[in-house]
DNA sequence: ATTATCTATAGATCTATAGATAATGC
DNA sequence: ATTATCTATAGATCTATAGATAATGC
């Protein structure tokens, strides 16, 4: 009866919390009751609050840069194309899931110190490889762009859209994802200036 | 040599406190002492550390609210021209000023409970004013539009760039805010599929 | 023997209030 | 008289550790 193991328990305990109320707000007495144990029962299997989170971030972003690295080094497809799916799965991993685990990236916290540096290495490192198929898809030489001030700017803007969609979600929870993750990496190629490569994957609302 | 009063020094100091380390991690001793004062003097000018926040929220939504309001009624000019000034202050008001203010937007707390409803109906007004000129620019009649469920996504969409700036903002501070409002606005307009009205007035880089 | 869990608690904070004192404005 | 500020502190937490007890696996 009692489930999955007790460490899942708390991670998934810690990221409920963590998303809904923030991390300094959350005590490790909650994310223990949460997952049906004691306070103390926590550092049994963690080292403290803080490796929660840190746990949480990586295991959220890691599969996103892998899928990242592949889509990078597929050069038979069109750039566009790998651009699109890159976007939608990142939008779905995200808002998917049972918990708004996006949500984490927003933590203040997370954008603070030294203990948090593998993940915003990891997350430089995914944008970087937007960059790159950006650059691609817009007909520059990856290395040598013509307008690298604007391809920065260009990245931006597409990389915020990405990660604003996490507020987005949390406003309006109850939308379907599938959609929502494909409509966001339409808009993420109308930014670019590029056209959306594949009207059968990509049946998201056109306004207008 | 005591420069500005004290409540508006307790107002910064809990800006820039809130926004770098967040609300629950910051303490009203630290915002007392960045003010000059000590923590108990903080009480005769707030009720708690909450009123601050509320505060700072209302008071960075209020006048975007206001310029909302007289664009939606400005219909002398093209609704697309109104809407990209609407993008474009939005952008200077989130990443303006010394303190990265919109940052606060992000906080956990502030989707949370009683306290800040306030805030939050605000908010919830701006976004039906970018709606409305939305709506008028994309050539639909504003109550019965063609394409409702699309209309949403689109204003979803949109909104979630605009507070997604705060997040590229985060990364990277030291970029000009003016040309990036200007640019900002001009990526919203392509994600809702209008073209952009004024060249003259956004001179902002059009990649690729 | 090791792993998992619990109770109890030390030590450190943190918010908000109480009450005293100084400064200001009639 | 009122406003502004301070010191001191009550009361409530919160994290992490200590140490005991039960469960598990040889």
């Amino acid at each position: 009866m009692t489930g999955r193991p007790p460490r899942e328990e708390l991670l998934d305990a810690a990221a409920e919390l963590f998303t809904l109320r923030g991390y300094a707000a959350t005590t490790t007495r909650e994310v223990a009751q949460r997952a049906g144990l004691r306070q103390a029962t926590m550092y049994h299997y963690f080292r403290g609050k803080e490796e929660l989170l840190v746990e949480l971030l990586e295991s959220t972003v890691a599969p996103s840069l892998r899928l990242a690295a592949r889509l990078l080094a597929d050069t038979g497809r069109p750039a566009a194309l790998r651009l699109w799916e890159l976007c939608r799965a990142d939008v779905l991993m995200l808002c998917g899931g049972p918990n708004n685990l996006g949500a984490l990236y927003l933590l203040p916290e997370v954008s603070d110190g030294e203990r948090f540096g593998g993940f915003r290495r990891m997350r430089a490192e995914l944008k970087r490889v937007y960059r790159g198929l950006l650059g691609e898809a817009a007909g520059a030489v990856p290395d040598r762009p013509a307008d690298p001030g604007g391809l920065d700017l260009c990245n931006d803007l597409v990389f915020g859209l990405i990660e604003g969609v996490i507020l987005v979600h949390r406003a309006a929870p109850q939308r379907s994802v599938d959609s929502f993750a494909a409509a966001t990496a339409d808009a993420a190629l109308r930014i670019a200036g590029v056209s959306v490569p594949q009207p059968a994957a990509g049946p998201a609302a056109q306004p207008s």
